[in-house]
DNA sequence: ACTGCACCTGTCAGAAATGACATGTCAAGA
DNA sequence: TCTTGACATGTCATTTCTGACAGGTGCAGT
């Protein structure tokens, strides 16, 4: 029986059936967008599970490059694996590990005043993102057919994720500055 | 020196900083929202963890009541350890990983039909916990001062973030949707 | 009296993740 | 030529997490 821990196996699978890459590429992968929202992996994951992966057919190098770069690439088993992952049911609810969510989470252990501080820096730091983020919306123009643009439908979602945050944690300030009830 | 998960840490500081309980009721608030949102910890993690702070002195044991449980809470150390934490700069991006944001950005190895019924399943899961956040507010009226008020300011993030997830599986079914460009 | 169940705390082996370490290549620029 | 730095892959010890196991308590219903 295989362990439980799924998530990067299907993560890897999931990136190399849009496209073959290297560990290298699939490390890099991990430390952008994937990795900030999603989920991440270091190489030292990385290269083991790509061995265990090839192990269970469901990958297998498809070219060696220069400097002793290996090239992966989902197999029928993989893509199979990976549809039968995505398609199922929501199962039981998945792991959820986010820091930045619990830093907002226990806010309620500080005062007002230094929680609204907290807050702010939040606010500043979501808009932030958020204006970067519709930059590259700007730039990319409307979606296209294929892997990219299924790339922007997850800039989209970073983006609302933003906005959201945002809108939050100006309404959360506006809540504790409010004056209390009579 | 001690390790860098610190998470856990915080997160059972916070907990304890609102009031205290013991690991039995800390157990249990992992398995709520909490758990669900921002940071996941079963009982196995907890009661070590609790030993260790009781060690470095961030906690302490004020009670001992039925059936052998045992009533921690924050200590002056342990209030300005967390604190800090959360007070401290952003720092570098912390650890994230969700299983069910995982499965939106691989949703780009499938192809449109079946994206599409995922993000069906998305939508309308969303929706129905929406759902019932909005009739918890409903209940529970405006915003109180003190640790009650804090704990609706965390249901309200979950239900902006429900929507905002809402609006951009249904947004994203409409871009799949869309007729190929000319 | 008994039975079931929520309460309550723990340990431990095995799996998974992290950080430090180790190794070597290729290209561009000084 | 030499040096810097991105490219590229890997191991290993330590730490952390999970699931299985284990044991005891108080109460309510039958």
């Amino acid at each position: 029986m295989y362990g439980c821990g799924m998530s990067l196996t299907h993560a890897l699978l999931g990136l190399l059936a849009v496209q073959p890459r290297s560990g290298y590429e699939l490390t890099k992968a991990f430390e952008t967008d994937l990795g900030r929202y999603a989920w991440q992996a270091g190489h030292t994951s990385i290269y083991p599970e790509l061995g265990k992966l090839a192990e269970r057919g469901l990958v297998e190098v498809t070219a060696e490059g220069a400097r002793g770069s290996k090239t992966y690439a989902v197999t029928d088993a993989g893509r199979t694996e990976l549809r039968t992952w995505l398609m199922s049911p929501p199962a039981r609810q998945g792991k959820v590990r986010n820091e930045q969510v619990l830093r907002m989470f226990m806010l309620s252990a500080l005062d007002p005043a230094d929680a609204v501080v907290v807050l702010e820096r939040i606010a500043e730091s979501t808009a932030e993102q958020a204006d970067v983020l519709r930059a590259i919306r700007e730039q990319a123009g409307p979606v296209e057919p294929g892997p990219e643009g299924f790339g922007q439908l997850a800039a989209e979602y970073g983006l609302r994720q933003f906005e959201a945050v945002n809108t939050w944690a100006q309404w959360a300030i506006e809540q504790l500055r409010a004056p209390a009830r009579t």
